[in-house]
DNA sequence: CGCTGCTATGTGCAGAATACACATAGCCTC
DNA sequence: GAGGCTATGTGTATTCTGCACATAGCAGCG
């Protein structure tokens, strides 16, 4: 293990959790695609990259949740891909998800602009 | 539509991982607060609930990995409360976490505007 | 005092999510 | 028939999370 003085390491960060899956829904808003295409595509984003194996668990467990629908694609040479498209409730899904992420990305640029309405300057004891 | 199979039943979506640990490097990226506070304050931004044990582990290992610093405060009357305030290397995350998040952003800007270059049209067996 | 309610922080635990390594399989070229 | 690329997936230890619950200070009230 590395030393403890710094805690910023080289821990590689990873595409995952909420990000991953809204962008996967993202890319099959518009174009049906399977795993290792939208893995490529995410490469290109300039967001973290991400492993494999989550973006393959990612995408079944958006089918069991109903966000997405997937069927075997063995019309090209290769082997065999699993297509995935955008079903109406992952349609939905993000659309609210958006909307949402709007407060976020308020939130954030309210920080780097100073202007937090409503919050107390709170206290500063940083004598030390 | 209430059926059985389909899996989005009424789980609450919660706020947490990275958008919530970001959400609180913003709120102290002006102002040092406590938990108690930044759990209050986060709950008028519109984004989802957060549980309040999670906030309270996730201030715990931001300042494990060194985003925030943290110290008691007894100046006021009722509970300890635990004030923290983001450190450089919270502020320098924070910078390139909102930095990054603008591709995530372009992306699900271009998913709802349908304009995503490069990707294939890709098959479409759906029939329809 | 005992009781209730609000503030404020934290823990225990079962289940979910994840990173990393590894496995499987088709097809191509050498 | 070996190696490389495409394409999907699994095993497993670790980490993260939601929910319930615990602790403690202070204030009002009868």
């Amino acid at each position: 293990m590395a030393d403890s003085t710094n805690a910023q390491n080289d821990v590689k960060p990873r595409l995952h959790g909420e990000m991953l899956s809204t962008s996967l829904l993202a890319f099959l808003k518009n174009w049906n695609a399977y795993g290792y295409q939208l893995a490529q595509r995410l490469a290109e984003t300039g967001m973290p990259e991400c492993d494999s194996g989550t973006i393959y668990r990612t995408l079944r467990q958006l089918e069991k949740t109903g966000m997405v629908s997937s069927w075997w694609d063995t019309s090209e040479s290769g082997p065999a891909r699993r297509v995935y498209s955008l079903t109406q409730a992952g349609d939905v899904f993000l659309t609210g998800w958006f909307e949402a992420l709007q407060n976020y990305q308020t939130l954030l640029q309210q920080a780097f602009t100073g202007m937090i309405p409503g919050m107390a300057p709170a206290p500063k004891p940083k004598a030390d």
